[in-house]
DNA sequence: ATTCAAATGCTACAATGTTGCATCAAAAGC
DNA sequence: GCTTTTGATGCAACATTGTAGCATTTGAAT
């Protein structure tokens, strides 16, 4: 597992931080599906858009965390659950058996995912585009198309560690 | 869920039980990794091997159970693990926050997968190949590619449910 | 300030997977 | 065939991730 963060350090910022907000307000996005903003909406969609690569409800937890804000395991799952919701976060089945979480991009933005089986750690490849349109038997929907990329990060593959396809 | 299975039935056959076996001998296969040829493997692999679709543990052992096998979870899973360690079976991440299994193809074979996000089913798309030799950052090692659609299955489209992107 | 549904925060629970350890059995040696 | 030995199993207890129900709080509309 990957979980080197400090547990639940009130003081320390980890490096998914907000530091600037070049996105739309996280407000704005939320009243603009009819939502009531509070605390916990607002810190999960900065918290996302701050992010390099897909975080774990943990991970979010632990942001929540650092700002002070409340904690409940619960009251995050529904929070991240309305926010998918209405379109404006996407789940990714990272490994691990936990959900991890982005927020969604429109159509142009949609990119791959790097997953190293190694570490857990999951990235974003804004280079690479997911597929498009592939053929599919009939009566099948498409809605999106996930590509992962699995194998070793730079700092796994560096410490070369023999490692399963887990 | 996904779960219409007749539970711990000992007579019913599913439609994903060995039918006949055009692959390799479960036998062979084991013992050619050095490992021991016991039932469990054995029922695992040739229940993997006549899958049209990724089990799930679940279904795994309502397999094994069916075909009158020891069924200890834990047993299992670890007869899961030393498939995919061995290269024998690979794990992919349905959604549901469970792993799902299949026995892993060589190179040429790779296929995609479709999954429905209504009704959960995972389904092999032998068609589709995955994309192969995406641009990587520096230091980065491709082991394999996973490709997953999601939308909704022909079953779940002509029902024309509403559905989130759960 | 009052109202009221939407969010929250409990607690309790369900599903999935893991660890430790005593027991069993596959395959190797005799 | 019998014994040995180590890998595999089975059980119980636990860990992690996610849900359900319900009383309480709070955003925002009046």
């Amino acid at each position: 597992m990957l979980h080197q963060k400090p547990a639940h350090d009130q003081t320390a910022m980890p490096d998914y931080a907000p530091h600037s907000h070049p996105h739309p307000s996280a407000r704005d996005l939320i009243a603009a599906h009819g939502g009531r903003v509070t605390r916990t909406r607002i810190a999960v969609i900065e918290t996302l858009q701050a992010a390099q690569h897909p975080l774990s409800h943990d991970e979010i937890g632990a942001a929540l965390a650092a700002a002070d804000i409340a904690h409940d395991r619960v009251t995050l799952y529904r929070a991240l659950d309305w926010l998918v919701e209405q379109g404006i976060a996407q789940r990714i089945a990272g490994g691990e058996r936990a959900w991890r979480f982005e927020i969604r991009h429109d159509g142009a933005h949609r990119h791959a995912h790097f997953h190293c089986d190694r570490c857990g750690q999951i990235l974003c490849l804004e280079e690479v585009p997911t597929e498009t349109s592939p053929a599919l038997p009939a009566g099948f929907e498409l809605d999106r198309t996930e590509l992962v990329l699995h194998g070793a990060c730079a700092d796994c593959g560096r410490q070369g560690a023999k490692a399963g396809t887990r």
